[in-house]
DNA sequence: AAGTTTCCCTA
DNA sequence: GTAGGGAAACTTG
């Protein structure tokens, strides 16, 4: 019993006759419909259930909202007086007396919902009702004896459930009532007859014959609800049926019912309910729907239900903030870092013990290669996905042709159900003539599509959760087969809401750091170099190995890390800000953008050229010719030969040729003009083979055969603020400060119709900056409008706003990025090309004029220290494990990165957010335009052309307000945005 | 063939 | 001073 069920004080409704009405609310089925109806649906979406500290709340919420409308409002035909609320006990009940594999293809609950059961009992108390359950019965069976005992009242009863089981329950005074969100409906007698062929006396027959899949009951084979209702209208009931079976006309349907007919008696019994339950809590003990508003607003406050709160404050008059949060109930505010003696408000073990209990068990399973089995059968491998089906979870990996998503071919799946069970199911495997790979290693597979058909439906539930270790690659490989992944956990994604800063999340780390296993690596299997094979010609007795393993080491991961997701208050930002990204950024990566193969190949022309002229004039002016490539070749000319004055070295001791050492060399006053050409032209070679070797002779390798479009790759868990990294190519670097490097930005271009859109957010690292360290200068002049850093160069040297000369106003701008970037004198220095006491002067000056920002960097400094991590506004942490061992000289490196890290990575949330929810937005603005690519604060659309109005709207708008609701930025979020035929042009 | 260094492109 | 990716040269195995 529980601690708490002594304080529930039930009170007193008025007497059962006539003018009752009760309501009878069938709480465990309304919890999973609603689950999967909309609570899923929205956590899809981005849409966060989950309270501070990580305890999942949506079907929490969900049951509250519901009760509450039911309790104040009362449904089509006025309010109840009566409320009796009642639920499953869990366990078995007295029907697998009866039938031991009654229910027993029932998925486990989902694991969001599991610790949600005692609260939303929780939620009934705080209604001021006792839920109901009994021990050996179903909720079912206590709703049909309060049916059967309040018939001889003479009150009306409304059943509050949609499920048909209860359908036999309808009556004259009986009615169920469907409160699903958005499809809410009255069911009778006309209904009943609708959905099952007879009223509600016969549905029992009709149930028993026809069975039901959900609830495992048999019935008889070939039997559904139309057959069976014609049947029952023939027969009268199933009894009259069997001992009459030999009338049935039709052969087949005649044996199955002679043949099955004890089978069809034991489903009557199941699927009829037990009216005749000893009632714990008899029907006069039936709650009142009077509610104590300070004790719901306790509990809704516990929950960290706002508008829910508020609305029962304003119902009952009462002031919110004068009400207390249920303190049993409530966070109990710094989650447990610690995995040790948590417990739960009812002595079960928390989500902390559960994560150290599981790491325990599962790094004793041991693996055994060995032991993985190699799916050879369309039937073996659906046996496989139906045991996937009934357990509501397994890992997945997909073996593929390529790295590259866009070019891969599937070649084979791999999938793991429990540690040490998994499987490989090969599908396109093939012998190649130079390897033998022996008579044991045959080809016996899967034929591809079949497989692919048969995984289909199972990748795309959404009650089946697909875990894999970065999912995007897989979803995107199976995007372009025509399947939608639904239902998705990525253990790297989990491992870097948990981990970023401790390490990388690779699927071969994680195993190492969290299992002490070290996987079969891919060169293993396929070789190296130019020996390497792809995976199709690996033999399928290594590839089981290698692909099962993957498998099996995904899922015990997943198993280890997603508990601590909850223990350690990261369930909102993995679900809100990393698991959302994948289906956005897969189909970034598909759609692609159109790139113009031909502009590039005569900007390739046009260096090439160039660099021809320059090379010769830099062989004439050197007197010798040479690698101009080479830094060690032309520091030896440079510095050597020729005897120019070298500057700086590298940290290996080399002499640096850098850009700044030829910049310095050519504002030498000490050189002659002739001296000086040198120099200016190794800049000019330097600029433009960059241009050609990086850019314009590369990007065409990378436009796709098929689309014309380049598909870059973004990673996530790869960069420790949360930002995204491009790769392959990296579209992040595109050049855009000189003239020569913008022609390039002006080869991507919109598809024919369209236009592409780029829409940026301006200073928005310096906007979270003025908010987070809460400097009111700086949240004045954003929120007026002004020019940041001229606002900054007037504070700092007097100079009024509208006379700014432009030097002053960017060495504002170089400090304004510096206090960014953790400033340092050297830093600010060397940017400014100023001795390093004067930076050190400029920066003791910024400092006196925002003393709020230097208090912001001893801040972030002493809590990387202290707590070893620190924290964007959204609540992502970025660890800092090497402040504890770092010497003197190393510390200031990652002191600094852990006064920027909340800066650029609350951006970077920002970011995630407006992309999460932009597809849907812009779809529901009726818009066809795509999100193609990201640069860290911009984003590229591709419009078309008559809807680049609208796309641009709807873009800024979700931009803008990308922080809502979930955090309040005292500054606004300014986004610029412009439409053109290329992102040069647009940006 | 694989790893490291230098340089340079982006926000 | 922050965060990245990548080409080419160079070094090491």
């Amino acid at each position: 019993m529980s601690k708490r069920s002594t304080s529930a004080s039930p009170k007193h409704a008025p007497a059962l006759d006539e003018s009752a009405h009760i309501y009878l609310i069938d709480g465990s089925a309304y919890i999973f419909r609603a689950y999967f109806a909309m609570f899923k649906a929205s956590q899809a979406r981005g849409a966060s259930f989950t309270r501070s500290d990580g305890t999942p709340t949506g079907a929490v919420m969900t049951f509250c909202n519901m009760l509450w409308k039911l309790l104040r409002e009362g449904l089509d035909d006025g309010k109840p007086t009566h409320v009796g609320v009642v639920f499953d006990h869990s366990g078995e009940s007295f029907r697998n007396e009866i039938y031991d594999a009654y229910k027993a293809n029932r998925d486990e609950p989902p694991e969001e919902l599991v610790p949600q059961f005692p609260l939303i009992r929780e939620a009934v108390r705080a209604f001021g009702l006792t839920p109901i359950e009994q021990e050996g019965y179903e909720a079912d069976d206590l709703i049909a004896t309060y049916v059967a005992q309040a018939k001889g009242t003479g009150a009306e009863i409304t059943i509050v459930s949609g499920d048909k089981d209860l359908m036999q329950l309808v009556g004259d005074d009986v009615s169920m009532y469907d409160p699903m969100p958005g499809n809410e409906r009255r069911i009778g007698r006309d209904e009943v007859v609708k959905k099952f062929g007879v009223g509600p006396d016969k549905v029992v027959e009709v149930q028993a014959l026809a069975g039901d899949s959900t609830d495992n009951i048999p019935g008889i084979p070939g039997i559904g609800v139309k057959t069976a209702a014609q049947l029952i209208e023939q027969f009268g009931d199933v009894e009259t049926l069997l001992e009459r079976a030999g009338e049935i006309k039709q052969n087949k349907r005649r044996e199955n019912v002679i043949q099955y007919a004890e089978q069809a008696r034991i489903s009557r019994k199941l699927v009829e309910l037990d009216s005749e339950v000893p009632l714990e809590h008899p029907l006069e003990e039936l709650g009142s729907p009077e509610v104590d508003g300070k004790k719901l607003i306790a509990f809704c406050k516990a929950m960290e239900f706002t508008t829910l709160t508020k609305r029962v404050a304003d119902a009952y008059g009462l002031d919110m903030d004068k009400v207390a949060a249920d303190e049993s109930l409530a966070p109990d505010g710094e989650p447990a870092e610690d995995a040790d003696d948590d417990e739960t408000t009812d002595g079960a073990p928390g989500p902390a013990h559960l994560a150290t209990h599981r790491a325990k068990a599962i790094r004793d399973i041991p693996i055994d290669r060995d032991a993985y089995e190699t799916v050879t059968t369309l039937e073996r491998l659906n046996e496989w996905l139906a045991r996937a089906r009934e357990q509501g979870y397994f890992a997945f990996d997909i073996e593929t042709t390529s790295l590259s998503a866009m070019r891969a071919e599937v070649v084979g799946v791999s999938m793991a159900l429990k540690p040490g069970e998994a499987c490989y199911v090969p599908m396109a495997h093939r012998k190649a003539d130079e390897l033998d790979f022996g008579d044991a290693n045959g080809l016996a597979q899967v034929p591809r599509d079949a497989a692919l058909e048969a995984l289909k439906p199972v990748l795309e539930d959404d009650g089946i959760l697909k875990i894999g270790q970065n999912l995007k690659y897989d979803y995107l490989v199976l995007l372009g087969l025509g399947i939608e992944m639904r239902a998705i956990d990525d253990t790297m994604l989990i491992s870097y809401a948990l981990d970023t800063g401790r390490g990388t999340h690779g699927m071969d780390e994680l195993a190492r750091r969290h299992l002490g296993h070290t996987c079969i690596t891919y060169k293993e299997v396929a070789g190296t170099g130019k020996a390497q094979v792809t995976f199709d010609l690996v033999p399928i007795d290594k590839a089981t190995a290698y692909a099962a393993e993957d498998a099996d080491v995904t899922l015990r991961l997943w198993l280890m890390l997603k508990p601590r997701l909850a223990a350690e208050g990261m369930t909102a930002v993995y679900e809100t800000l990393e698991r959302p990204m994948v289906p956005v950024l897969a189909r970034m990566e598909h759609y692609g953008i159109k790139v113009d193969r031909d502009a590039l190949s005569r900007l390739s022309g046009d260096f090439a050229q160039k660099l021809g002229a320059l090379e010769s004039e830099i062989y004439e002016l050197a007197g010798e010719e040479f690698n101009i490539g080479s830094t060690k070749q032309l520091a030896d000319l440079l510095f050597g030969k020729l005897g120019y004055p070298g500057g700086r070295k590298t940290k290996t001791g080399a002499w640096s040729t850098g850009a700044r050492v030829l910049e310095d060399l050519v504002a030498d006053e000490s050189l002659t003009e002739a001296q000086r050409q040198l120099p200016i032209k190794l800049l000019e070679w330097r600029q433009l083979s960059k241009l050609k070797n990086t850019y314009t002779d590369t990007l065409p390798d990378y436009i796709h055969p098929d689309t014309g479009r380049i598909h870059t790759s973004y990673s996530l868990g790869s960069v420790r603020t949360g930002r995204l990294a491009s790769t392959e190519p990296n579209l992040q670097n595109i050049p855009i400060r000189t003239r020569e490097g913008r022609q390039i930005r002006t080869a991507f271009v919109a598809q024919d119709g369209h236009k592409l859109i780029s829409a940026d957010y301006s200073q928005i690292e310096l906007r979270v900056l003025a908010h987070i360290a809460d400097i009111q200068a700086l949240k004045r002049a954003f929120a007026e409008g002004l020019d940041i850093h001229a606002m900054t160069a007037s504070e700092m040297f007097g100079f009024p706003i509208e006379k700014m000369p432009p030097e002053i106003r960017s060495r504002a701008k170089a400090i304004n990025f510096g206090i960014i970037y953790g400033i340092s004198a050297f830093g600010l220095a060397q940017q400014l090309g100023i001795p390093r006491s004067e930076a050190g002067e400029y920066i003791k000056k910024y400092f006196e004029r925002f003393p709020g920002i230097r208090d912001y960097m001893e801040e972030m400094k002493a809590e990387a220290h202290d707590k070893g991590y620190v924290r964007t506004i959204f609540g992502r942490k970025i660890h800092f494990p090497e402040l504890e061992t770092a010497t003197q000289a190393a510390r200031g490196n990652f002191e600094r990165a852990a006064i920027n890290a909340p800066i650029q990575g609350s951006a970077a949330d920002i970011l995630r957010r407006a992309m999460i929810r932009m597809p849907d937005a812009l779809a529901e603005a009726g818009l066809s335009a795509r999100m193609l690519l990201q640069v860290h604060d911009e984003l590229i659309i591709e419009a078309r052309e008559d809807e680049v109005e609208p796309t641009i709207d709807t873009a800024v708008q979700i931009m803008s307000a990308a922080n809502e609701p979930a955090v309040d930025v005292s500054v606004p979020l300014k986004v610029d945005a412009r439409a053109a035929d290329n992102w040069d042009d647009a940006h």
